[in-house]
DNA sequence: TAGTTTCATGGAAACGTTACCAAGCTCGCG
DNA sequence: CGCGAGCTTGGTAACGTTTCCATGAAACTA
């Protein structure tokens, strides 16, 4: 007790960090012992365990991460790299991928690219500097050479989220936009619409391409001529489904059916549509992909093409972490569903 | 060229990571040198620094964060504690703080409670361990005693949101609740409602408090006698949202306006006025406190208790990077407006 | 009982950086 | 022309872990 001169304040006061050292001479016992006691490592005695334990109780001692991560070659974190972690969409899949890696010992670092894939790029480097086990990544676009060449020499493994990059050695994990803009031109058509207006963002995201794809197929199914005045591809927020909405409306044979792929050109869209005074779903039926909290209680009288978020997010976290352990890539597509107001 | 031996593999390929000592010995300088030239210590020489920069782009060198961290003891990264990423309101703020943070070097560790203070307490002691330069949180309570006892321990700068705990060194950035709620309850009143109920958190968390005293405030002012059985507290989730509001409105006597506490809360609220076939507002006024995006899109005929998410967050932010620099804490409110549908 | 294997343990080296200290250099001033 | 001050620079010692190696003891076999 009286062995070592503990500075001055309370006993459990703020005395400085304790190191493992510390533990070791009060344990009696070598540093390395410590080390193993508290890694789990096998050869270890039942009595060196318990002093080492009790030195530890009776000290604080709380392992310092950073030395750890150095010496492990490990940070135990993972980074989430999103445009907008303020959109429901993501803070779903970052939620659920958290919870997949928080048990298993990882945390999760974010950032926001905000869409600007510049900012992608210098996300990525900071990520690699601060030796990440791994990342999840939506990328701004898929065809930004800087991001291209971050990624590349980022060493860890990569997830990628709705994105299609074959130079890149990574994960996928994309959703099913195909099937679920042919379900929702294939609705609007049944209930009898011949114009038929698709708005999504950039041609560079796998997503967009996808829920264009769907699109025709599903104008050629329904036998309807595709018009490519109908089809608006450019961003992803709101303003943008806002801008193309209101265009589309003004025009002299205006769809009375559109699909707006993303949930802020949703919203946009629906912003637009009430703004010219017109009547959802009567005089322009809207149908979002990837709905907001509780479509239900806030539109019920749209039909929805839904996507699990918070099993994008679990899936993307189970290919990390499984890429983490065997250094094997995997591409999974997910389901989406084509939900009719009731 | 000769004089280093390349693994085998490609110039710029899947070499080993470069380390600052081969940047040292390519530029022919010092290892201290080339730290000094990086971290912009002011005593180098421009010919050092040029050589030195030099070798640093041959070599594609990147400091490891890692090492710095345990050298420097700073982490140049802050934790994010919230009860749920996925309600907008805490997502906007971890944005808005982001957006603050990230510039001046800082990286954002996210973790959730789940309202779970067991687990507030757990992921305070992992960020201690983390060694974070400094943590926002928003606590599940303010009265358990292991998350406090965390919070004790916890060496770096906190700045906690919407609570209140005394005995805690901290900066605090609150939001002025109890005005909010005594708008809601005068504008409730003047359209004639008597029986006005409030639905809202655990009273050991601040907000809850503040909107109970403006809400008994509010009764006082507008000469409505105050019914213990019209005040439901408890939780932030949308499931005693609804519960709360059904068993209100099937009493014998139900209230005719109702303000729910909470974005979560409010949706449950809604969600149970609507189930139980009652119209809002007629029937039943609900007044949420924060609001989901778009409420002029999504519920128009409902006013709000609104407040600014991302001015919280980005004050948060700042009361960190304060306390981080000088030390000092301090406590900021922000105010709460009262918006009226349409 | 002696030799060999196994196992627990302590000590030292290493991870990649920063900070301190001392030494060399140049410059200025007397 | 000589000496001290100031500015650069290189080397070394940390930061707190983990891992490897060697040692000693104990257990097992012959």
């Amino acid at each position: 007790m009286a062995t070592d001169p503990p500075p001055i304040g309370h006993p459990e006061g703020p005395e400085a960090k304790v190191t493992m050292r510390e533990v070791a001479i009060r344990a009696g016992v070598g540093l390395g012992s410590v080390s193993r006691v508290l890694s789990g490592h096998p050869a270890v005695s039942e009595s060196l365990r318990q002093k080492v334990l009790q030195a530890v109780a009776e000290l604080d001692y709380e392992p310092d991460f950073t030395a750890m991560s150095l010496r492990r070659g490990s940070t135990m974190t993972v980074a989430f790299l999103v445009r907008d972690i303020a959109n429901p969409l993501f803070s779903d899949m970052v939620k659920a991928a958290e919870a997949i890696l928080h048990p298993v010992g990882y945390s999760v670092l974010l950032l926001n690219s905000d869409g600007d894939p510049a900012r992608d790029a210098a996300h990525i480097r900071l990520f690699a500097r601060r030796r990440v086990d791994g990342l999840i990544a939506s990328l701004a676009t898929e065809v930004h050479a800087e991001s291209l060449a971050a990624l590349r020499a980022f060493k860890a493994p990569v997830v990628l989220v709705d994105r299609h990059v074959p130079e890149i050695e990574a994960s996928v994990v994309s959703s099913d936009h195909y099937s679920g803009v042919r379900a929702a031109v294939k609705h609007l058509a049944g209930r009898g619409h011949r114009r038929i207006g698709l708005i999504t963002g950039p041609r560079e995201v796998l997503a967009s391409r996808e829920r264009t794809r769907g699109y025709k197929a599903g104008l050629r199914s329904a036998g309807i001529h595709y018009d490519a005045g109908l089809l608006q591809t450019g961003a992803y927020d709101a303003d943008f489904g806002t801008d193309k909405t209101t265009r589309l409306l003004e025009t002299d044979d205006p769809p009375t059916g559109i699909i707006a792929g993303g949930l802020m050109v949703g919203y946009g869209s629906l912003r637009a549509i009430r703004a010219l005074g017109l009547s959802v779903p009567d005089q322009v039926e809207l149908v979002p992909c990837d709905s907001w909290p509780f479509p239900e209680l806030f539109a019920p009288s749209l039909s929805f093409v839904h996507r699990d978020a918070s099993l994008m997010g679990r899936t993307a976290a189970e290919l990390l972490l499984e890429s983490i352990q065997d250094g094997t890539n995997r591409e999974v597509m997910l389901p989406t569903e084509f939900v009719t107001a009731d």
